[in-house]
DNA sequence: AAATTAAATTAGATATATCTAAAAAAAATG
DNA sequence: CATTTTTTTTAGATATATCTAATTTAATTT
């Protein structure tokens, strides 16, 4: 049984959702996040239920089966090989994949994404930071700390950020803090929590205590 | 005004038709091309007229308009860039890429086609041979006649096919009659119009007229 | 616990894209 | 040229995916 691709989107909201540590998804909740009504949200939700991706109640909840969350997992494995293709191979910014990967991660074909997969070397992480699957649904994450949580003198590397909109990774490029800059720590201020740090052993940076928490870094 | 994907599906098999040298489009034709049903095709011929893409007088006839010529070749242009990318650099078969060049064309974004012509080298013909519009839409091609009208002891180049079902493509990768192939005619059978051929200077090929006349040559 | 507020769902519409069956128009045939 | 056949179109259904407005259920407040 296939998933169409607003199905696909939605299922993908909800396994993020669902990982982003809060207890329950909302029909409000998913409706923010892919930017629709909540009425087609419960729409849908029946739709997916039917399907089995998701066990659904009305008004009570909903909770991702596995056979759903192994869906979810092989978009998002797909999403994030596409944006590995355009940054590596098509010199695309790291802030303007999104929106194609978005179309790109529904193109049906597992030889596509195996031969891509191996194209790429086997990727580990897309290049906002964030794991890719394997083919099996595997993740390995990192463990990563915001920014504004590491100690002074302390050192590592950015990997990730919170928050990708378009605006603020441009805002990250243009002051030079991007995916992969490894960074050291020199001083926290207490009181706003902002901080300075050394980007690439040349460059001094400050930020506020905002920005630095949407920066993930893996300590080294 | 943006064109949905079934639309540009549509268009494409109207622009594919009305160059193949038929003097009119037929619905029927239209339906056998898609694999769907003439009433469907009447539903959607009115929808394309709609968005000035065809000239559609009921019972009448159809015509593709200039802006429709131009974005059945785009489609078209994304189509073949998609089957080089699979091809030279993912190791498809030249057999196995339409499928998913079918879903690849309609991808959005100028960018995206701009950088995997760059990222191709701005190639001039797909796997198959037939040739890549440009960005302006213009499409170079070159005299090809098939194999069947050549003459004895004339050499050339296999640069396309005209039946490009799968199951013709893999019985020419088998007898190792493939696209780019180096070939002369040894002799030709008159009665039957069955021709032998000598492939790559070293391996002689028998095959029939129905054969020969599906493979197109580019003679030097 | 009753009343109010918030969240979720249903009802009814709209748009796309398809189908089958019936009707209309054009083309072919005797 | 009237009749038959073929082609094309329309009418009416179905399925997906969305919306607004109304309703229902759950949660919160007093």
């Amino acid at each position: 049984m296939d998933l169409t691709i607003a199905e696909e989107n939605y299922l993908k909201a909800i396994y993020h959702l669902s990982e982003g540590g809060k207890k329950s998804v909302s029909t409000n909740d998913i409706a923010g996040e892919i930017q629709t009504k909540p009425a087609s949200v419960s729409d849908m939700l029946r739709r997916l239920s039917d399907k089995h991706v998701i066990q659904y109640k009305k008004y009570y909840g909903l909770q991702i089966t596995e056979s759903g969350k192994q869906l979810a997992l092989q978009t998002i494995r797909k999403h994030r090989l596409w944006e590995v293709f355009l940054v590596d191979k098509l010199q695309f910014a790291w802030d303007e994949v999104h929106e194609v990967a978005e179309q790109l991660e529904h193109i049906q074909s597992s030889l596509l994404i195996q031969r891509l997969d191996a194209f790429l070397n086997y990727p580990k992480f897309d290049p906002h930071g964030d794991p890719i699957p394997d083919e099996y649904g595997d993740v390995r994450s990192r463990p990563r700390i915001p920014l504004n949580e590491m100690n002074i003198d302390q050192v590592g590397q950015i990997v990730a950020v919170k928050d990708s909109s378009a605006a603020f990774l441009r805002y990250l490029d243009k002051v030079g803090a991007y995916i992969g800059a490894r960074i050291k720590v020199l001083d926290k201020v207490e009181f706003d929590g902002s901080v300075e740090i050394l980007v690439d052993q040349k460059k001094t940076l400050f930020m506020s205590k905002d920005v630095a928490s949407n920066i993930l870094v893996l300590q080294s």
